[in-house]
DNA sequence: CACATCACG
DNA sequence: ACGTACGTGATGTGG
């Protein structure tokens, strides 16, 4: 099995004009020195690449079209006619696609007469004959291969960018369209091919051809029986258009048989000329990839040509760290990510031209920390476990960077691409990861550390310009920075969770599950794996023979709400349920936080203040911003969370923040009137749109609908979303939002600017200026597009939200300290957040919450917050 | 390592 | 015609 041959044929045409597309809005920032564009020579390579990494094929061959006429065009005059023509900035890329693969050492070929699909087809059947019997992957972009599809043969379609493909076998064929290889031929023949432009039968399309095809199995089948249909146009058009149908057939049809000049033996894969493909590279402007190819082995060229020389001191002694210049940027190192359990490994500072390392962590302690630095959360919680205090820096590399873009991550690796300041090696590439994760030598430690103090102190000018030319500023230094510090302070102190607790639901839980685990078999009538959502679907969907809602991309969707529709079904489903809610309970939040308990008795989360596209904090290791609250079962968990001794878990949380910012931002007279007069804010809508005189007269179901409807408008609200939501008829849901709409017309206008302003400028902010990139707000995808525009509508509402209890918690924090007070902040979970009270302070602290909480940021609108205290977390809801 | 599922705001 | 609500993280399965 090991040593078989895996061949890749690669359909050279429509992966390169993919490849073209793939990068076409970066058409002006791909040019080779000489001006020739490269956007689509390098998606190319980059394809190529990663297809080569992953398949590891023995044998290639790439295969082009030759030219315009070919046996089809013999057979239908206008086959593949009017196209538009090919783009000029693309077929001059052409020629030298096929010289870099040349030089890669991998055959490329066509031949007159015949599409790449032809030459790709012969050559597939020639590597099933059974005494070579190759593994073969087609890579194409376009769907006419699929009829290839057998048990040796996939075909992956690109589907977006250079890495996604679609990979189609016999099984995912049958299962996405419920159709065999050769049924694929007959259902273009039916429907007609739009893009090779022939037209197949008139009106019929995808839909009616599978279904004609699912009944008679065949075209042939299909035509001899086409009689026993009913009458219909569609039977009219079938006997009218049998002639075209069948042409379409064999137009469809890719030719096995082809007279190739090549054999197998021809497409076995050749060592790379280096040296030719580096001065490829060159001329290309393709320093990267030039960087690669020499560092992995490439052959005589010396290290210096790949990377800049650095230098550095390796400090052991005390001499010079108590003399740090303030302006340099200083970096500590870890191995791991957990930075509550790890320790330093090693650690540098300096600037572009002076650079110290050291890995004696002694010298922490004499040493004056410099005012730069790179993710100074991390740092500060580092340093404490050494006792050291490390005191707030200017500037933090990693949070600039993200609010510069949060498209990509903010690694310095990224930052030093990003902003141009020379490469460098990602730690994954010099640390390894997973079971691989270790301490390279120290030379290359040492080396790697130093060019990262190199880059950032190159990237700070840069990043800081670009802070500035953002309105950005004030975010980093007002907000992220001293964000940061409340933070390390809220993770270090840590919440008390109660072992005993978990275990006690831990226990009650494994009774249930036992119970529930031995009635599901009984009335499945056989014992498999309910955790198993393929086991379970073979069970509800063929032993038991239930309806078939949703699929999923792999089978039977075993979801929620799809359980939930058939629970009156079988009373295996409510039981399956009931196992799913406790076995969550129990494997994520009982099996899964014991271990995180700490030594002091505590779980200290980590906050990720650099990753979400909006500007809210995420949770990690363990996550504390989803505990269970919604369902009783689940809820339990919360009495786990305990204050110190003699303290009380103080709570507050916004009430309606995200919707009391639409009404500030929007400035729509009507939601702001609702918020000004302290009204129930769904009940309030309610009357509005369903235009109910009277409070008291808004059944609970009309509150209900316009809670749904307020929270689609602050997702970016669609009709077949908010119809999904509350299980109504798309029309009914479109009539809602046009009445919403109408009575709420500041809201249509806001949504309708802010589209605009995320097409006129790329991005929208929020009221702090955090801002998020809409790329996709011009896609020509309908899919694409409205995402694009429901994010372009939700992000400034989250986003102000999340900097508003920013603010909040910054300021609190301050204010915290001024009083001398031993209340604690000790988590945030997005509208609220939660603190350590000692008793005797509840009284003023609970006051001095609510205040700063509500007195944040002055809206349009009051903030109002809700507070509960409690002896566990439980209780305080 | 991708996918499905389900926990939170 | 297209087929989704916005933002996250952890777990278990199975290739």
């Amino acid at each position: 099995m090991e040593d078989k041959n895996r061949l890749l044929l690669i359909d050279g045409s429509s992966v390169a004009f993919r490849a073209f597309f793939a990068l076409y809005n970066q058409l002006d920032r791909f040019k080779a020195p000489n001006g020739l564009h490269t956007n689509a020579i390098f998606a190319f390579h980059t394809m190529l690449s990663s297809l080569m990494e992953r398949i590891q094929p023995t044998h290639v061959l790439i295969a082009f079209d030759a030219g315009k006429t070919t046996f089809r065009t013999e057979m239908f005059a206008d086959y593949k006619g009017g196209r538009s023509k090919t783009p000029d900035e693309f077929r001059e890329q052409l020629p030298f696609i096929k010289e870099m693969i040349e030089k890669l050492g991998i055959r490329h070929y066509e031949l007159a007469n015949y599409e790449a699909d032809d030459i790709i087809g012969t050559l597939d059947k020639m590597a099933e004959a059974p005494d070579v019997n190759f593994d073969v992957t087609i890579v194409t972009g376009d769907k006419d291969m699929i009829q290839l599809v057998d048990g040796n043969t996939r075909v992956e379609i690109s589907k977006k960018g250079v890495a996604e493909f679609e990979e189609f076998t016999p099984d995912y064929l049958l299962e996405k369209m419920g159709l065999t290889p050769s049924q694929f031929i007959d259902l273009k023949a039916l429907m007609g091919d739009s893009s090779d432009n022939y037209p197949g039968v008139t009106k019929v399309g995808e839909k009616t051809g599978l279904k004609l095809l699912q009944e008679f199995g065949s075209l042939e089948n299909l035509y001899e029986n086409v009689e026993t249909l009913k009458a219909s146009k569609m039977k009219d058009n079938l006997i009218a258009d049998k002639e075209m149908a069948f042409l379409s057939q064999q137009l469809a049809t890719i030719n096995t048989k082809t007279p190739l000049e090549i054999g197998l033996e021809d497409t076995l894969l050749k060592e790379k000329n280096v040296a030719e493909l580096g001065q490829f590279y060159d001329e290309m402007g393709f320093s990267q990839f030039k960087s690669k190819l020499l560092t992995d082995g490439g052959g005589e060229v010396t290290d210096e040509t790949v990377s800049e020389e650095i230098k550095f001191e390796i400090v052991t002694d005390k001499s010079s760290v108590a003399s740090v210049n303030a302006d340099d940027f200083f970096y500590l190192e870890t191995l791991g990510e957990n930075y509550h359990r790890e320790q330093i490994v090693a650690f540098a500072w300096g600037n572009a031209e002076k650079i110290y390392v050291s890995k004696n962590l002694d010298l922490l302690t004499e040493m004056k920390f410099p005012e730069n630095t790179y993710d100074f959360k991390k740092n500060r919680v580092l340093l404490s476990h050494l006792n050291i205090e490390l005191p707030l820096v200017k500037f933090d590399a990693m949070l600039a960077k993200y609010l510069i873009s949060t498209t990509e991550d903010n690694k310095i690796s990224t930052i030093a691409r990003l902003f141009d300041v020379g490469h460098l090696a990602t730690d994954e590439e010099i640390f390894g990861k997973g079971t691989k994760l270790a301490l390279p030598d120290d030379e290359i430690l040492f080396d790697h550390l130093a060019r990262k103090i190199r880059v950032l102190a190159r990237a700070k000018e840069k990043m800081m310009a670009e802070l500035i030319e953002n309105e950005q500023e004030h975010l980093l230094s007002d907000m992220e920075l001293p964000l940061a510090e409340v933070l390390a302070k809220m993770e270090i102190t840590g919440i008390s969770v109660s072992q005993n607790t978990l275990e006690e639901i831990g226990a009650e839980n494994e009774e249930k599950l036992a119970l529930l685990t031995r009635e599901i078999y009984e009335l499945a009538g056989e014992e498999f794996n309910i955790n198993s959502p393929k086991q379970l679907g073979v069970i509800l969907f063929e032993k038991l023979q239930l309806p078939v809602g949703k699929k999923t991309k792999t089978g039977y969707s075993t979801a929620v709400d799809v359980l939930e529709d058939l629970a009156a079904l079988s009373p295996v489903v409510a039981k399956i349920l009931e196992y799913r809610q406790i076995n969550k309970v129990q494997s994520t939040y009982v099996k899964g936080l014991i271990p995180q308990i700490a030594d002091d008795g505590k779980i200290h989360t980590r906050y990720v203040q650099d990753l979400t596209q909006t500007g809210r904090l995420s949770s990690v290791d363990p996550n504390l911003q989803n505990i269970p609250v919604r369902l009783e079962e689940g809820r339990k968990i919360r009495k786990a969370f305990v204050p110190s001794q003699d303290s009380l878990l103080l709570s507050s949380d916004y009430s309606q923040i995200e919707l009391r910012v639409l009404a500030h931002i929007s400035a729509d007279e009507h939601l702001i009137d609702a918020f000004k007069h302290g009204a129930d804010i769904h009940t309030s809508t309610s009357m509005r749109v369903f235009g109910i005189e009277k409070a008291e007269d808004v059944t609970a179901n009309d509150r209900r609908n316009a809670k749904a409807v307020n929270f689609g408008v602050v997702y970016g609200i669609s009709d077949f979303g908010l119809a999904r939501n509350l299980g109504i008829t798309r029309k009914d849901a479109k009539n809602y939002i046009e009445t919403y709409f109408e009575r709420y017309p500041g809201i249509k206008t806001y949504m309708e600017n802010i589209v605009r302003e995320a097409r006129d400028k790329g991005f929208v902010e929020t009221m702090s200026h955090r801002r998020r990139k809409i790329p996709d707000i011009n896609a020509r995808n309908f899919n694409v597009r409205g995402f694009a525009e429901r994010t372009a509508i939700n992000s400034p509402i989250q986003g102000s939200a999340a900097d508003i209890l920013k603010i909040a918690m910054i300021n609190l924090d301050k204010a915290l300290t001024e009083r001398q007070s031993k209340s604690k902040l000790l988590l945030q979970v997005h509208d609220e957040i939660i603190l350590d009270v000692p008793l005797e302070e509840l009284e003023e602290i609970q006051a001095l919450v609510k205040e700063t909480m509500e007195e944040a940021i002055e809206l349009a609108v009051p903030l109002k917050v809700d507070e509960n205290t409690g002896k566990t977390w439980y209780e305080a809801k």
